[in-house]
RNA sequence: AGGCUCGUAGCUCAGUGGGAGAGCGCCUCUCUGACGCAGAGGAGGUCGGCGGUUCGAAACCGCCCGAGCCUACCA
């Protein structure tokens, strides 16, 4: 056993143990079972990702709650998959075509549809392999991908059950569209950026109007003003013939209540064709639309002289006519936020198109019902309140895609009779008239599949026992940034087709920066690649990192620095257990039974049993970092730090093989027991070394979860244990202020507070010469020893006797430090305890702890004071 | 524009009404037979500022300053 290295080397076990844990068939759940359900799914990443950060954050703690309710008797499911992610995956194999010279219209959709799936056979799987990599225990039996067929008949049930209820529409609107991956795209899918732009004011005959966009110019429709606007209540209703880049054009003058008269000149421009508020007033006042750049970003026919120039070459050359003209009355230089595809960063187009909608209202209601009356939990509480704003403000969805790559529209249009036909089964002709049909060329919104993630990965539509048995899912563990695009969404579909919410819990996470505090992203260059770290320091440390970093509601700078403490922190547990494992010859449980433990004993499994307790705790609330750092402190700062080094002695006694064999036996339990603790946190580590002890079981995967119970604390063996530790410390404090070297053995005497204190200190005498490197007498009376610093410990006393190891000087400065310290201390309870209003109105309890207080201190001070005045006294030594 | 979050030790952060904490870093000491990825000891903080509530505030309320995020149809 001594062969064991003495560095913790994960590479030599991680992979070894996922694989026989998986071939064990550890992760799996049963569809039907006796045992309480506890499932999660896990947000489903893209299918052509690879494991970032987020994911590495994001699914640890999916692992630690899998892997502490699969230890806790729970049938646990953790659902996993991928995501089909329509645009993104499309542009990969766009991309690997153009580095071949070809477009996808060369192909043709068929090919490259069948070329898209080839790839995800290939390489799709990438971010799988990365998840076991980090250990998660997810049922890979059940994994599944969005696009699989029972999916898919998911997808198609729900769309036709939309329609059937008037719940979906299609219809000519503006969308935004982007010009690069030619498809529109959901409110949701733009995203905002702040870029400096001219604000051009042109005259418009007798008015002028600023705008950001003059190229829209050539689609305006009419000329728009506040109703209550009186600058400029004589033109509302006039038409107005107005100079302009391509001669006169005529605009009328409407009043509508969306225009802002602070804003600019109180006057604007009405192109429906391209900006979604026009498009809003034009349907009020029947305007016409007229569309001027097309979904290629270029100008139209309609367009004129600018026909076929790019809508940004188009604003600076209409800009430039304007101004020959003399139309233009100044530019000021604006910043502005405009949209821009979250896929591509392409400025976003608004266009009118013909699109699916989703009709949202009636499907947010219930999803905002469901959380405040309390059936579905988000924490930390905080984004409720985001959650209801935007779900209170829904807009209808638009789910079309005009891309190839995802679940097609199941609508088919007769060609015979134009009939429409929305269908589950796929169409050859005409139900109505037999003619030949053809399908919908667009496909379906990548986040309306996976908005049925928890039902479709559950057999949905199909009544299957996993639905029954796991449906509603216990947790959902996700970040912020898909709050709207997946969890709402998930909400809605899960109430209206299971009638129950997808999830009890959401458990929302921070958001993964770097040191700086910046967002990590590619293109800034700051990211960290969790596989390296895995490989530098470990999975059970990066895993351990990443939750002791998740307090709630703060998002997470990771330093590495942070990772090498944790990694120190395994090589402590397994330098720990080394010495456990090289002291077991003659471990014979048996044996143990009749003695009644020692107090180090009872104290150690008091702290482990109230440890148990907090992170059972904690994790019940999510507190993941307050779980891990509950366990770093016992492991480290309890059981090593104290119960290790007491150990030793009673192992290394040749003189008492009981006493060895009870701390054998104390040794192994509390190690064991808090490797089962750790083992969500920490897998691989806690696996190796489980193995190795005396345990009962397979595998620690499988093990029960410690229970913390009344019976296990022992608070009498944590209050004599404490003074003991008190002595030691202030006698290696002494020794550190009076710079005695750790090798010269010191006198101790301790003069306990009390006659049953007295007991406890000769008892633990030997304890405490092993500890502080001395020889501790305990004597109730009789005088203080010459030359002694001294110090207060509780109501004991300890003396260090120096003679001749130092002079007495520093004793001195270090006693008075002391006595200034109390003395702060008295000044400012007695100042709170003179206030009458504190001891009339604060709780009887409150202030008998200000006044035990007061008398300690007070007591300290005084025997401190004694010291002071007896080593003035003593002759100086020389 | 509205909303949300945060400001605590040099750094990163816990701590939601009764004695200011952790990790890392720093200083001193230790080649003690589990571990130097270690051990022992220590220094370091008007808890962003100002007011208020309270017997009592780092925590609750208001305002201010500073940092960040989200939502939004100011063209």
């Amino acid at each position: 056993m001594t062969s064991i290295s003495d560095r913790y080397d994960p590479s030599q076990v991680e992979e070894r143990w996922y694989r026989v844990w998986e071939a064990r068939g550890y992760f799996r759940a049963e569809a039907a079972s006796p045992k309480k359900p506890y499932a999660i799914v896990m947000p489903p990443p893209n299918v052509t990702g690879s494991l970032h950060m987020g994911h590495a954050l994001n699914n640890t703690l999916q692992d630690v709650l899998i892997r502490m309710k699969r230890m806790d008797g729970f049938n646990t499911l953790w659902m996993p998959g991928t995501d089909h992610a329509g645009i993104a995956t499309q542009n990969v194999i766009e991309r690997q075509l153009a580095a071949e010279g070809r477009r996808k219209d060369d192909l043709g959709r068929e090919a490259f549809v069948a070329r898209v799936w080839k790839w995800k056979e290939e390489s799709g799987g990438l971010i799988i392999t990365q998840l076991k990599r980090l250990g998660a225990s997810c049922d890979w039996s059940r994994e599944r991908f969005t696009m699989d067929p029972g999916l898919s008949e998911a997808v198609r049930e729900v769309f036709v059950r939309l329609w059937e209820e008037e719940l979906i529409y299609r219809g000519d609107y503006i969308v935004n569209w982007c010009p690069r991956c030619q498809t529109a795209l959901s409110d949701l899918e733009v995203e905002r950026e702040e870029r400096d732009a001219e604000f051009v004011y042109i005259k418009y005959g007798p008015l002028t109007l600023g705008t950001v966009r003059p190229e829209t110019k050539l689609g305006d429709t009419a000329l728009a003003v506040h109703p209550k606007d009186r600058r400029y209540k004589q033109y509302v209703g006039k038409t107005l013939d107005v100079p302009s880049v391509e001669g006169t054009i005529r605009l009328q003058v409407v009043a509508d209540a969306a225009v802002d008269p602070k804003f600019g000149t109180g006057v604007i421009k009405v192109t429906p064709g391209h900006d979604p508020i026009d498009f809003e007033i034009g349907r009020r006042h029947n305007l016409p639309v007229r569309t001027v750049i097309g979904f290629d970003g270029r100008m139209t026919e309609l367009a004129g002289k600018y026909a076929g120039l790019d809508r940004f070459e188009c604003r600076r050359r209409i800009v430039e006519d304007l101004n020959a003209l003399g139309l233009i009355e100044r530019i000021e230089p604006y910043r502005h936020a405009v949209g821009v595809c979250y896929r591509c960063r392409t400025v976003v187009e608004p266009l009118v198109s013909k699109q699916w909608y989703v009709r949202t209202k009636p499907l947010a209601e219930p999803a905002v019902k469901a959380v405040r009356d309390g059936r579905m939990r988000i924490i930390p509480r905080g984004w409720r309140s985001t959650y209801f704003a935007w779900m209170e403000n829904i807009r209808d969805w638009c789910i079309s895609r005009q891309l190839w790559w995802g679940h097609r529209i199941p609508v088919w249009y007769c060609d015979r009779d134009g009939s429409l036909h929305v269908s589950r089964v796929d169409l050859t002709e005409c139900p109505q008239c037999g003619g030949p049909v053809h399908q919908d060329t667009d496909v379906l919104d990548t986040w309306f599949s996976s908005g049925l993630w928890p039902l479709s990965t559950l057999g949905w539509p199909k009544e299957t026992p996993e639905l029954k048995t796991f449906y509603p899912t216990s947790c959902l563990v996700t970040g912020f940034d898909i709050l709207f695009f997946w969890v709402a969404r998930m909400a809605m579909f899960g109430l209206k087709f299971a009638g129950d919410v997808p999830f009890r819990d959401v458990y929302i996470h921070a958001l993964v920066r770097d040191a700086e505090g910046q967002k990590m992203s590619k293109s800034k260059g700051n990211v960290i690649d969790p596989l390296v770290i895995m490989d530098k320091y470990g999975t059970d440390a990066f895993r351990f990192t990443l939750a002791a970093l998740a307090a709630q509601g703060r998002d997470i700078r990771l330093a590495e620095e942070r990772i090498e403490g944790y990694r120190n922190f395994a090589n402590k547990i397994w330098n720990a257990s080394r010495l456990v494992l090289s002291n077991l010859d003659g471990y014979d449980p048996q044996r143990a039974r009749s003695a009644a433990p020692p107090l180090a004993d009872r104290w150690i499994k008091s702290r482990l049993n109230s440890t148990i307790g907090h992170v059972r705790k904690a994790l019940d609330r999510y507190r993941f970092n307050e779980a891990a750092s509950a366990i770093y402190q016992f492991l480290w700062h309890e059981f090593c730090d104290w119960y290790l080094e007491i150990a030793k002695r009673s192992l290394d006694g040749d003189d008492d093989p009981a006493r060895r064999t009870r701390t054998q036996v104390t040794l192994i339990e509390v190690l064991e027991t808090t490797l089962r603790l750790l083992h969500p946190f920490m897998p691989f580590i806690t696996e190796e070394i489980w193995q190795r002890l005396p345990h009962a079981g397979d595998s620690i995967m499988v093990a029960q979860y410690p229970t913390a119970s009344r019976a296990n604390a022992d608070p009498r063996a944590e209050r004599e244990m404490a003074p003991i530790i008190g002595v030691v410390t202030a006698v290696r404090n002494i020794r550190s202020e009076s710079r005695v070297p750790p090798s010269v053995e010191l006198q101790v005497t301790v003069r306990p507070a009390g006659a049953e204190a007295a007991g406890a200190f000769a008892e633990a005498a030997p304890l405490i010469n092993a500890l502080a490197r001395c020889v501790v007498t305990v004597r109730s009376a009789g005088p203080r020893p010459r030359d002694s610093a001294f110090a207060a410990v509780d109501s004991h006393e300890v003396f260090v006797h120096l003679a001749g190891v130092v002079d007495l000087a520093a004793e001195r400065l270090r006693l008075a430090r002391e006595i200034q310290k109390a003395e702060d201390e008295i000044a400012f309870v007695e100042t709170r305890l003179a206030r009458r209003e504190f001891v009339k109105r604060a709780p009887a309890e409150v202030v008998e702890r200000e006044r035990a207080r007061l008398d300690e201190h007070r007591r300290r001070r005084a025997k401190l004071r004694e010291s002071l005045r007896w080593i003035a006294e003593s002759p100086p030594t020389t």
